[in-house]
RNA sequence: GGAGGGGUACCGAAGUGGUCAACCGGGGCAGACUGUAAAUCUGUUGGCGUAGCCUUCGCAGGUUCGAAUCCUGCCCCCUCCA
């Protein structure tokens, strides 16, 4: 790769490193930063920050990731900063209301799968890693003020999140207004050329310029990709919002939740997430406008690539075979989890039917499990159960179905 | 510190002594229709083997036959003044 980058120009860089960017500030900036780095002859240093916040990541999290990784193929230095003392803070960015705070023990446990998930797609022998508390837990109270008076009120509340926060009448803590300037700290200690981020990061980005300019370093560059917006095609893809395709969904699950994207999202993920062209996504774009091309099957080529990103070739071409079986050819799926009911627990070889789903876990207290029965929902061996007292007489093997996509195999054992 | 407003279920929001497990909207779930898409329509949305009970309207007490609703104390938020 690093061979390849010595033959590319500098404008064929900026076009491969801007695919998917919505905003890259300021204009025409990233140009020189190459041609400077160029003639220097040293690679970039491109800062991803990320706050261990949740174990789970999800696609949302990995559009900047993927970013960094397309500047690390291309040669250039990826630093990536865990944010053990931002997080602690917890990132006002687009919210309406604080995040809840994270003590620092709580973040340093999750900041071990966080990594290990972000190394999936890093390189991992090729990114600098930092904690911020690197330098945050030696500043002193004087340095903490220096640093503060970087920053004025008016400008803090002219962000969006906070002028909303401002309107609605709703809380702003003071720790909250530090977290741009911690950030922005960050980029002038690892001396960041680029920063990447989602579009909502734009301000902290900037900031960090600032702070830069501060240290007597050259301000770095913004790049934000856009949001991903969840599943529900609605808002941005967020764990507490249930929109999520997770990193460590089993292949089934990440195919089918793509399949359930409205169609006009379609673009984007193709855009953000897999290595198509650009070229191939317009035309494939274009065939759906014009007949050519059936959304469905754009949307399953969409899923396929999706899968093999995060589980390779193979279980992409299983997961597609496995969601035409069961939502094709209306055929029960291949691989579904099992419930193992002990003989023990059974009545005269019956077991409550409300009990059986919630055992399976498919809800979550009798009164919703008896719902579910009531709406015509659940299924034994494809056979609707209507009854909620029904006592199922158990079977081994038999299959549990509730709703359209969730399947068990029930086993028997002594 | 002073004055006023407020805290209701996942979110927003009604309710000011019984008819309130709490109107309505959003979201979620399920059914119909489909391409497991979107849109639309319908149902459902605290718990308990369903029968009445139990727990829930910021927290803790109190008044009352009866409290989300009244009283007292506490916590938190907003606005104006300082």
């Amino acid at each position: 790769m690093e061979v390849e980058r010595q033959q590319l120009s500098v404008e064929e860089e900026v076009a491969i490193l801007s695919r998917g960017a919505e905003d890259i500030f300021p204009e025409g900036e990233l140009e020189n930063k190459i041609r400077q780095a160029r003639e220097e002859g040293r690679p970039l240093r491109v800062k991803l920050g990320v706050d261990p916040t949740a174990t789970d990541l999800h696609l949302g999290h990995l559009i900047p990731v993927l970013k960094l990784r397309q500047f690390q193929e291309l040669g250039h230095q990826a630093v990536l900063i865990i944010g053990d003392y931002t997080a602690t803070v917890g990132d006002p960015s687009g919210r309406n209301k604080a995040r809840p705070q994270l003590t620092h023990e709580e973040v340093l446990e999750n900041a071990k799968t966080y990594t290990d998930q972000l190394f999936k797609i890093l390189d991992e022998s090729k990114t600098e890693v930092h904690y911020n508390g690197e330098w945050f837990s030696k500043m002193s109270f004087q340095e903490v003020i220096q640093l503060l008076s970087r920053m004025t009120l008016a400008r803090m509340l002219e962000r969006e999140d906070f002028a909303n926060r401002m309107r609605e009448q709703s809380p702003i803590s003071l720790h909250e207004l530090v977290y741009p300037l911690m950030q922005g700290y960050d980029s002038a200690m690892v001396r960041a050329d680029i920063e990447l981020g989602g579009t909502d990061q734009k301000f902290n980005i900037l900031v960090g310029r600032d702070i830069q300019r501060e240290f007597g370093q050259s301000p770095q560059v913004g790049i934000c990709n856009p949001i991903l917006i969840g599943i529900d095609g609605t808002e941005k893809m967020s764990k507490s919002l249930g929109n999520i395709i997770g990193l460590n969904d089993p292949p089934n699950e990440m195919f089918g939740k793509t399949m359930s994207i409205p169609d006009e999202l379609m673009r984007m993920y193709f855009e953000q997430i897999t290595p198509v062209s650009l070229a191939e996504i317009d035309e494939l774009m274009k065939g759906i406008q014009t007949g050519t091309h059936h959304p469905r099957d754009v949307k399953r080529r969409l899923a396929m690539e999706v899968v093999r990103r995060f589980h390779g070739d193979d279980a992409a071409t299983k997961a597609a075979e496995e969601f035409d079986r069961v939502f094709a050819q209306q055929e029960l799926p291949e691989d579904m989890p099992e419930v193992v009911l002990e003989r023990a627990r059974l009545e005269d070889g019956r077991i409550w039917i409300v009990r059986l789903i919630v055992t399976a876990q498919f809800a979550g207290s009798n009164a919703e499990a008896r719902r579910l029965v009531q709406q015509g929902a659940v299924k034994i061996d494809e056979e609707t159960i209507t009854d909620d007292s029904y006592d199922w007489p158990a079977r081994d093997n038999a299959v549990l179905r509730v709703g359209r996509r969730r399947f068990a195999r029930i086993r028997l054992q002594d």
